[in-house]
DNA sequence: AATAATTTTTAGACAAATCTAAAAATTAAT
DNA sequence: ATTAATTTTTAGATTTGTCTAAAAATTATT
């Protein structure tokens, strides 16, 4: 059973917005898109008639594992298309986005993995991000930002990206230090401010600033 | 006005068959894409209302200067995807075209230019044909086969791919020589067999196997 | 708790590209 | 030159993905 070009696209949307909240709404879904939060329920119904997400009317959504994995091999696609554009046809990284967007779609497990070999089977995309591999599994980077973690995600603080003494007082006073773990809870979308627990203890919100010159160690949950 | 991939399709088709019967029938289109007539019926109407091609009801149709340039842009594609996909990703040859089918479709002017600088101006594909340049001009080989000729297109003997005595006579006798010059008036598509005029006088039939053994120099009209 | 505001879904319509079946036009054959 | 066969077009239906407007459900507010 074959995936259409529109129906891949929301299934990478959703996926990326589950990253953030565990359960994704219509309208974000529709915002995201640019379309019409009908036009999504429309999906919707599809999409859990392929069996790739779990959906119940008015509750929310999110991908089951069969879509989530859909969307790993989508956004593979994407990051080695734009490593490609970048490393090997001296694009800039800030044009490869939209001519990514259409390669995604392009359907051929051996175009993949012979660019996958040709690109010397790289990691990371131009952006930094991670690139899944053929299995779905996303490389880990030893470190990074608080602001790439997402929800339920935890790590170990590696580094600041400030020395200024205002920052040390504020972590202080949230008791934050190097080495300490820190659970991401909940990632507000209106500020971008991030509550988390330190030491699986004291619950503390952390402002998309302070977020910003945070590094982590992921751990593995 | 942007154009479909259903119409990209059918355009290059279209320009395929024009280039064998001055005028392409209704039928032949939808044997070439495996469609029924109503639907190349359907299409037609749109392409003519979009100004790409000359039809008038039950008489045959053929793309017009708008049209041709529109399906050298898409040959241009597929066959620098193909030079791609051999050149650099160690595809077969006889393995690229239907994955070259759908990236020929990627709309980005950018990509093609920085994929055609990349392969270094390739003339020619990994099938010997020859890829359209950003203008839509044609690069002529200097020497082709007679079967690569075009109905109308002249050229003069340049080789004979044979020494055998029983071709040396048959060519005797249709009076062809090095050097003659040769116009291909008409090819008949059940065996493959051509009527040419040699030293634009004499109007002679060439069957499929003798012409695999010519070489002719294309002449400009 | 009742009302207001928001979100989500349904209902009905539309455009693109396709189909089948039947009608119209053209071409071939007796 | 009629009739038969073929080709092409029309008519009407279908699928996919979209829309707007209205109804239903949920969430927020007074």
């Amino acid at each position: 059973m074959s995936i259409s070009v529109a129906e891949e696209n929301y299934i990478k949307t959703i996926y990326q917005l589950q990253m953030h909240e565990d359960l994704v709404s219509t309208n974000a879904v529709a915002a995201a898109l640019q379309t019409s939060a009908a036009s999504v329920t429309d999906m919707l119904k599809k999409l859990k008639l392929k069996k790739l997400l779990v959906y119940e009317k008015y509750k929310g959504f999110k991908l089951n594992q069969q879509g989530i994995q859909t969307a790993l091999g989508i956004i593979r696609k994407h990051r080695l298309w734009e490593t490609f554009l970048v490393n090997t046809l001296q694009f800039k990284w800030d044009e490869v986005h939209e001519v990514a967007e259409q390669l995604e779609h392009i359907q051929s497990a051996q175009l993949i993995q012979h660019l996958d070999q040709f690109l010397g089977n790289p990691q990371f995309d131009p952006h930094g991000d991670p690139i899944p591999d053929a299995a779905g599994k996303i490389p880990i980077r030893e470190q990074i930002n608080l602001t790439q973690l997402p929800v339920h995600a935890m790590g170990k603080i590696s580094a600041v990206g400030s020395q200024s003494s205002d920052m040390l007082a504020l972590l202080r006073h949230k008791q934050i230090e190097l080495g300490a773990t820190i659970k991401v809870e909940q990632i507000f979308a209106f500020d971008e401010s991030i509550d988390v627990t330190i030491n699986q203890a004291t619950l503390v919100n952390i402002s998309a600033k302070l977020a910003k010159h945070l590094y982590v160690k992921t751990i593995a949950l």
